[in-house]
DNA sequence: TATTGTTATACTCTATAACTATA
DNA sequence: TATAGTTATAGAGTATAACAATA
């Protein structure tokens, strides 16, 4: 079942992996702490993230999420009981909920922001300000072509 | 609320994040759907990862995941039922059991592995090789910042 | 007494399946 | 018929609390 390394990652891709990977899985964690700290899973976090320049209806914030519709009903809902998230009729289709922070959701994805600026900051710091904009520019280009 | 942004993160930091928890999420959720398609949780996959050239106690290994040792006590036994991990008791101290990958196990993260490395290669595959490598020494730098 | 591990219990996240209402 | 959303149900992941065995 092993093919020959033909069209395989060559080692130098290899090797970047084994920095990106390990950095991703430190990012989330410190993430996922904060999280914690606020009471809010890294899915939650993202949710409020996404909307917090959006209202979507719950399709369309399932998709965003790569999520089934059930689940972000659920989520939607333990949201919702906590004030962080509201719905609303949609205007255009009845059968649409439209979801959207509530004012008290927007404070707390800021503060959030403001929490990971700080909690990731030591990560950050350690490069000065030109190699930071140098990593900056290479993490967007494999974003974008990642999304485009 | 609001303190002045005096000793706060400085808009260069700000921006770096903005491109790295981004790549932090694509990379995860790579990682998730390669896990979703073994059906193994991120979770298992770094317990499977941290113990691919390890023997480990169960405390030592809720250390290295930064979960409880109950936590992990479940995860064990669930990857024990699917036959990917073991369990032995500890040489030393009788109270502890040690923990370890099975072959079957084994060859299950090394085929996970190479599954991470193509799918991650659309990610990695816009830099040239020699950008690739500038990329990768800034995030071990990162890295050695972090846990150093 | 303190530590290692397990079990009991509860809540969140997630999916599959089945349902209602609207398009 | 197809789509939007909810509810029912079930399993994995996580934590707190309580326990047994060993140090």
């Amino acid at each position: 079942m092993s093919t020959q390394k033909q069209n395989e990652t060559p080692a130098a891709g290899e090797s970047l992996l084994d920095a990106l990977v390990p950095v991703a899985f430190v990012t989330m964690a410190v993430l996922n702490r904060i999280g914690a700290e606020n009471d809010l899973s890294l899915t939650l976090i993202r949710l409020l993230g996404i909307l917090h320049d959006r209202r979507l209806r719950m399709v369309e914030l399932a998709h965003h999420l790569g999520l089934e519709k059930q689940t972000v009903s659920g989520l939607i809902a333990r949201a919702e009981k906590r004030g962080l998230v509201a719905r609303a009729p949609n205007a255009e289709d009845r059968r649409a909920v439209d979801i959207f922070l509530t004012s008290e959701g927007a404070e707390l994805i800021a503060r959030l922001r403001a929490q990971g600026h700080q909690a990731l900051a030591p990560l950050t710091r350690s490069l000065s300000a030109a190699e930071q904009q140098r990593l900056q520019e290479l993490l967007e280009r494999m974003l974008d072509a990642w999304h485009g």
